[in-house]
DNA sequence: ACGGCTCGTCGAAGCGCTTCGACGGCGAAG
DNA sequence: CTTCGCCGTCGAAGCGCTTCGACGAGCCGT
């Protein structure tokens, strides 16, 4: 293994000078500093991970910290994964993966160990019980997502609760009278994620300064709660034309549900939903959708938390603008339109 | 941040003491270890992990490659991720994440910096590019999934040959005549991915063997794909009864698309599929399925890293046993049945 | 009763790097 | 032409841990 004094052999100067010359802390000449590299490449030099954490305290190292439960939707968690280990590349560090089930102790020993120098939490609840700890640590952390009370902290996503709005007043625009919502699975509600509640918040506000009747329906995301839920709504809210889905796996499945019901989509019933746009887009009828750009989210998080290992001051919350593309899915109701033939 | 010569202090030894404590590389008597770990109770401490590394050459780090690419079934690959860090956890070891896009520099990298001191690579091609590095590296690694050429690699997968055999097998009992593989997406195909490619060789084996005209159909992993393929598949083959299905997302389209071409499950068509059990069960007619079970093959590698990393000898491959599950949607075909009525 | 064990513990060296203070040498300022 | 200061480089200390050799104390066998 080749180390800094080799390569410090090899270009003619000392141990120090390299680490200058690789960190940029103190000036080293042109033609030293080129000298050093055509020697680190020459002996293919890669500093000790080890060394240099114990000697400079940074272990340029990120620790990830993944929510493996039910009712999330899997490939965001994995666009985010991925986005989150690219950002910190770009900045030299690296990505320890955690699992949720390493739970508070987790954290606790990868910052006592100093294995890594900070963290991204995924998944986070409104009453985490890993608050307390992230506030006392001394490695900087962001939070995707927002609990109850962000104070102290730093926390960012998608602007959900502007996202439920942006959907109503699209269905509003386009005349529609009456709107649901098809949300999470139970367990997600239960689980006070606040991502959740925010998109039925906004859900509901923006439907009651519209004047619209609203309503909000959680559902598993399976095609067969998909499929009964479509029933139900058809059921019951025959004057239904409005729909927001905000459950990635049945985006499809429940469009197809309602035109198994006899609904056209979107000529008796518009669905917009919010989920990744890939989903929207490969659907049968492309769907109207208010974008959930995991990648952004992944990089800004780990752009934060590099402010903030420089020392820099970051706002605690940052809310993404939410981005409503309009698709084939949804139109104006079929009351607001001319009657055909 | 307390230490090693703090926790010394406090239990009144010397720190190489400790440390021998710690490690158990030496006979420490009952006593005085108790004394050490009370002290490390109550001081809250946790060793350095880069000095650790330093001073040991063990970073007790793995480093986990995923891919990230299309035609993966992402579900799979996170759960064998979870798999891995838990696993890993078990033998007090924490997990780097890397992504392909690091390419081979970057298990260089990792190598080269003693950050990781083994390897875990998933998304193995049949020719994989980074093969000869693996093979050069002074760092034990394991592949999921076989190269062409597994030489001197550890590998470890379901047995996928076995898999397609299993499923073929399967239909040729129950009495079925003619039978197809719906599979991968084109572009798995294309990339030389080993398990794709030792399904359909299994799947053509036993069908050879049992006499059965067969057929392998690669598919995309959209449900529009999947209608096109059901149609053209009831154009082509109308004798066709027994069909295989590797391709997780649209195990559940394809049968809602032969339902809607007016082909019963099990019926006029049985289905088996090699998927999670989770995706066969919660369908709504529940699949016969040769199960990919994620978890153990996370477990199961990094089993053999740890034991490599021990300096044990372990096999060239380990091939998972399949285990097929008989659900609902497979039957003997019409023609096989007394006819009623 | 004494040499030779093993058991349990200690001290010191050193892993590879960063960083601090020091120090020549040279240009600018007086 | 001298003096100050800065630039570029070096040497040494030390980060927290593991590990090797050493060593005292107790035990065995004879």
């Amino acid at each position: 293994m080749v180390k800094i004094t080799d390569v410090a052999a090899h270009a003619g100067v000392s141990p120090s000078t390299v680490s200058y010359a690789l960190s940029g802390k103190r000036p080293i000449s042109a033609e030293t500093r080129q000298r050093i590299e055509r020697s680190i490449r020459e002996l293919g030099y890669t500093p000790h991970a080890g060394a240099r954490s114990l000697a400079s305290s940074r272990a340029q190292v990120l620790a990830l910290v993944l929510p493996l439960r039910k009712g999330i939707h899997v490939p965001v968690v994995m666009q985010f994964a991925t986005s989150v280990v690219t950002a910190a590349r770009a900045h030299d560090h690296d990505v320890l993966l955690l699992t949720q089930s390493e739970g508070e102790e987790g954290l606790l020993r990868v910052a006592r160990s100093a294995m890594a120098d900070a963290f991204v939490l995924m998944d986070v609840e409104l009453e985490d019980r890993r608050l307390p700890l992230l506030r006392s640590l001394d490695r900087p952390s962001v939070l995707i997502g927002f609990p109850a009370d962000p104070t102290g902290l730093t926390c960012i996503d998608l602007d959900f609760h502007r996202a439920g709005e942006a959907c109503v007043e699209h269905l509003a625009e386009l005349g529609h009278r009456r709107v649901a919502l098809v949300g999470s699975p139970p367990e997600v509600y239960a689980r006070d994620t606040g991502f959740a509640r925010r998109v039925a918040d906004g859900f509901r506000e923006a439907a009651d300064r519209a004047g619209l009747p609203s309503s909000v329906w959680p559902c598993a995301d399976t095609s067969v709660a998909a499929r009964a839920l479509a029933e139900r709504l058809v059921r019951e809210q025959p004057d239904l034309t409005g729909i927001v889905v905000h459950n990635e796996p049945i985006v499809q499945p429940l469009i197809e549900a309602l035109v198994a019901q006899g609904l056209r989509v979107p000529q008796d019933v518009s669905v917009t939903a919010i989920c990744p746009d890939e989903i929207a887009e490969q659907a049968p009828i492309p769907v109207t959708s208010v974008s959930i750009p995991s990648a952004e989210v992944g990089a800004g998080a780990v752009e934060l938390l590099m402010a903030k290992l420089r020392g820099q001051a970051v706002p605690e919350s940052t809310l993404l603008p939410v981005r409503l593309t309009a698709r084939a899915s949804t139109a104006p109701p079929p009351t607001a339109r001319p009657a055909h033939g």
